[in-house]
DNA sequence: CAGGACGATTTGTGATCACGATTTCCGCAT
DNA sequence: ATGCGGAAATCGTGATCACAAATCGTCCTG
């Protein structure tokens, strides 16, 4: 599977709800408006409403989840404004984690980085979005991974999370765009050690895909 | 009090729990590393166990608390590593949100600033820890609110949650510093709408005086 | 055919309880 | 004094239940 034994299985019943849900909204399963009930959600699980309800706590804490002036849930429906907030804050912190990494990102960081990022490719090909989405926070959160900053890359995956249901939507559009160049130039920048360029190439990446979802 | 009816009185349990345990960690009313239990802050709000656990939850995934391995809540006690990436945060954010809101800042904005900041000088002569965090706060979120950016300011009012127990700290090795100009120095540059010694400004008041706690 | 009222169902909230694990504390031996 | 072992108290987890509010469907009226 795409999670590999990242839950030690003796997990308490509401963190492997929370994983799950997290993980499928945070790659865009779950489309904009999904409604969640508790009961529902214990049900699918195998456990009682408390677990549900804690995993559903957490994650409308983290924004990955909205809650009604009645207490229900759903997936966020997030406007143009907020998106472009979104995307101003992965403008901001993203190069600089980018820039954290870079003394440390040895040959074997951007052989790996190289691989995933033609995952990515074949993703295209197969018109898997979820897949994309997937392989794409995989690329730059192994490039954030060794900025050696748990608190901004925390960070960030928030964002990654609240933009999460709406990235879908993204994909469909994004088709034939000069996109996937931008991973390219970060794997250049990085292979020659030019900050400068990393930093823009990834401040690149980050904000064209995002500007086409305010058309 | 400080919090102005704040709370609609009708609010779940739950949630006004949340609020005052938010209010009172974010201003460093609790020390780093203090044990909270479920049973005992449900005694202290008069509920039970259940409201407690999901104030609780949410505030740990805020990073407002940590959670032990075997599930005991406590004040994060975070170390000097830490300190530097969450004022690499502020540090990125929050002239960001100072940009954002000169476009809009009035005089009216601007004199309630000046009043705020007045009130900062009084919490040091009073020698009010946690009176001077609020007020200091009060400052930021103030100026932040104009930027009209609720996803920044929410992500950066969770940095502060988390600097929330260790600002106490800092506030004893603050006293005789040239601290106060920083805020001076920030309310000129809005009255004369200069940017570039807005975004300055900021961005040493907000680095300044986290730098001091990694001695 | 459209719109509103009413009843049945669904849903979140909060309390209570049992269970297992952990922590704490006291006494004993080194 | 110091370290160690075990019993007792404490704590988090998860299930179940009652209750009130909200939602949905249906039927009736205009």
């Amino acid at each position: 599977m795409t999670n590999p034994a990242k839950t030690p299985e003796t997990a308490p019943a509401h963190e492997r709800v929370y994983r799950v849900l997290r993980h499928r909204i945070m790659h865009g399963e779950l489309p904009p408006g999904n409604a969640l009930t508790l009961r529902g959600i214990g049900t699918v699980f195998g456990v009682s409403m408390t677990p549900a309800r804690e995993a559903v706590r957490r994650l409308v804490a983290e924004g990955a989840l909205t809650l009604s002036a009645s207490g229900r849930v759903s997936t966020p429906e997030i406007g143009n404004e907020r998106i472009e907030e979104l995307a101003a804050i992965r403008a901001l912190l993203e190069p600089e984690l980018a820039s954290r990494a870079l003394p440390r990102a040895y040959p074997a960081l951007i052989d790996r980085l190289g691989s995933i990022n033609s995952s990515v490719d074949q993703m295209v090909v197969k018109q898997d979005a979820s897949g994309y989405i997937r392989a794409n926070l995989e690329f730059h959160r192994t490039l954030y991974l060794r900025a050696q900053a748990p608190a901004m890359l925390a960070m960030i995956e928030t964002v990654w999370l609240q933009l999460g249901p709406t990235m879908r939507q993204l994909y469909s559009r994004m088709q034939n765009s000069g996109r996937l160049g931008h991973h390219r130039a970060i794997l250049a920048a990085l292979k020659t050690g030019d900050e400068a360029a990393l930093v823009l190439a990834v401040r690149q990446d980050v904000t064209q895909g995002l500007r086409m979802l305010a058309a």
